[in-house]
DNA sequence: CCCATCACG
DNA sequence: ACGTACGTGATGGGC
């Protein structure tokens, strides 16, 4: 199994202050790994997971291990998904990671001080209406105040029996009292502080100016990338302030920020896999997926008929369908009755009915085999398909519906970042990749080479041939928010 | 060290 | 009749 190995075999060096220049400029030594005098060992004895494929690329001695693993592999591999995707993608990542992305400082320092402005009167406030000083960040204590003191109606138990101080629960609230609004305000302040607003600026690395992730190839049972210290792959985006963090994401002098994003991807890789005509015919023809979903759940005869609050709800639908979405899920998300619910899935699978071929097979595929896998064959295996415990039975039935469509996903946008880079590079550009985030890319341009956007673009639309075309929406600007359609 | 919470796709 | 949508990582609290 792949990634069992790559787990233990193929982390990168670590991205610190001494390894970057140690990446660069110093051949890895090969007695660290072997040993030297009568104490070495042979090649073939050294465990896998002290190995280093593929850290330099100048260094001949990496260059070397990187044979050596991708042969001692190759007996073992099921599939080859790892010589044709991710060994040459972990060359594509250390760049990325080597070359890092800048940061606006004094952007974040100016914001970090707004927001603890903010804080300062929201604590007040909260103070005020509790009647007493007390942590707000802990879960704990807010219980007490809330449901003990104020005596507010507790919602659900964590699943430790204490009280649930969530998002979900909190807002149920906001019309019984005004704390449970505040604290969710400070919640999100705080957040956006110190995960974001805060640490980015102390992740500057002294040698580059810039910060460095570091991608985890090998930790996602699906095939997705993972981004770590830090992780660039949830930066805030979905309120006005919070996506104000986007604007510290900036290019170096004389270059652009460039964001190309896949539109609709899972959506179209079910499409492509379920076979489902009318989910194709509607990708095919370049329609409004969640509009026409609408028009099939509700039985509309006319677009025109499609109204926001029926467009909302087929969205949703579309969102979950991927997840193995229930009834009560969906209900929970749109706010509208278990009955209601139940009805929409119904009405979706009448009029989608390969989408529920897909997840039937799914299903019996995962419990014949025992795992599942993607179109390049990655795979996921699922013991717990075989669990007498219902309920993670529940859980593996889901993740093998769920995992051969993000997975494929996951593929596709890996091979697009092989080409694009191994082009960027042949061809001598300045431009590079920076950053990926699952369906999204992230370059650098050089203001000389604006001309590759389109080209990019191409690359990512082709990647994969798919029954549906694959389309990618981009934008390029002074920010990683302007750049951002 | 685990838990709860919340940021993203 | 069961519990409740997939995949991640960072933070602060509290034992």
């Amino acid at each position: 199994m792949i990634a069992a190995y790559l787990v233990d075999s193929s982390q990168r060096l670590k991205m610190d202050d001494l390894s970057i220049t140690y990446l660069n400029y110093t051949p890895i030594p090969i007695t660290d790994l072997i040993g030297s005098g009568k104490d070495q060992k042979s090649m073939a004895d050294v465990p896998l997971d002290e190995l280093v494929p593929y850290a330099c690329e100048d260094a001949d001695i990496t260059y070397q291990l990187y044979e050596y693993l991708k042969q001692k592999l190759a007996a073992d591999l099921l599939t080859d998904v790892a010589h044709s995707l991710d060994f040459p993608l972990s060359r594509v990542l250390a760049r990325m990671e080597q070359k890092g992305v800048s940061i606006d400082k004094n952007l974040l320092a100016d914001f970090s001080e707004a927001l603890q402005k903010d804080m300062d009167m929201l604590e007040a406030q909260i103070y005020e209406l509790a009647g007493e000083r007390f942590n707000i960040q802990s879960p704990a204590q807010l219980g007490t105040i809330l449901f003990e003191k104020l005596q507010l109606p507790a919602g659900k138990k964590t699943k430790t029996g204490k009280y649930s101080t969530n998002e979900a629960v909190l807002s149920k609230l906001a019309h019984h009292h005004q704390v449970p609004n505040l604290i969710l305000e400070y919640r999100s302040l705080s957040k956006l502080k110190s995960t974001y607003s805060d640490a980015l600026p102390s992740l500057i690395n002294e040698q580059t100016n810039r910060i460095h992730t570091d991608y985890n190839q090998c930790v996602a049972a699906t095939g997705r990338l993972a981004s770590s210290n830090p992780n660039l792959q949830n930066i805030p985006i979905r309120t006005a302030r919070s996506r104000e963090i986007r604007k510290a994401f900036i290019p170096q002098q004389g270059f652009q920020i460039m964001s190309a994003d896949y539109s609709q991807i899972e959506l179209r890789v079910i499409a492509h896999i379920s076979e489902d005509e009318q989910m194709i015919s509607a990708f095919k023809s370049g329609e409004d997926i969640h509009a026409r979903t609408a028009m099939e759940i509700f039985q509309l005869d006319n677009i025109t008929q499609v109204t926001s609050d029926h467009r909302r709800k087929a969205k949703e639908v579309n969102f979950g369908i991927p997840y193995g979405l229930s009834a009560f899920g969906l209900a929970q998300n749109l706010g509208i009755s278990n009955a209601e619910a139940k009805q929409m899935i119904e009405a979706y699978f009448e009029r989608f009915p390969r989408i529920l071929n897909y997840i039937e097979d799914s299903k019996n595929f995962v419990m014949e085999h025992g795992y599942v896998s993607t179109l390049l064959g990655r795979r996921r295996y699922l013991p717990d398909i075989e669990s007498p415990n219902w309920n993670l039975r529940a859980f593996a039935e889901r993740a093998a519906i769920n995992m051969p469509i993000q997975g494929t996903a996951a593929d596709i946008i890996k091979s697009a970042m092989i080409s694009i880079d191994q082009w960027l590079i042949n061809e001598g550009f300045k431009s590079r990749m920076l950053l990926q985030v699952h369906d999204e890319l992230i370059f650098e341009i050089h203001e000389d080479e604006q001309a590759l956007c389109s080209i990019i673009v191409n690359k990512m639309e082709s990647a994969s041939e798919l029954k549906v075309p694959l389309k990618v929406d981009w934008g390029m600007g002074a920010h990683w928010l302007e750049a951002h359609s």
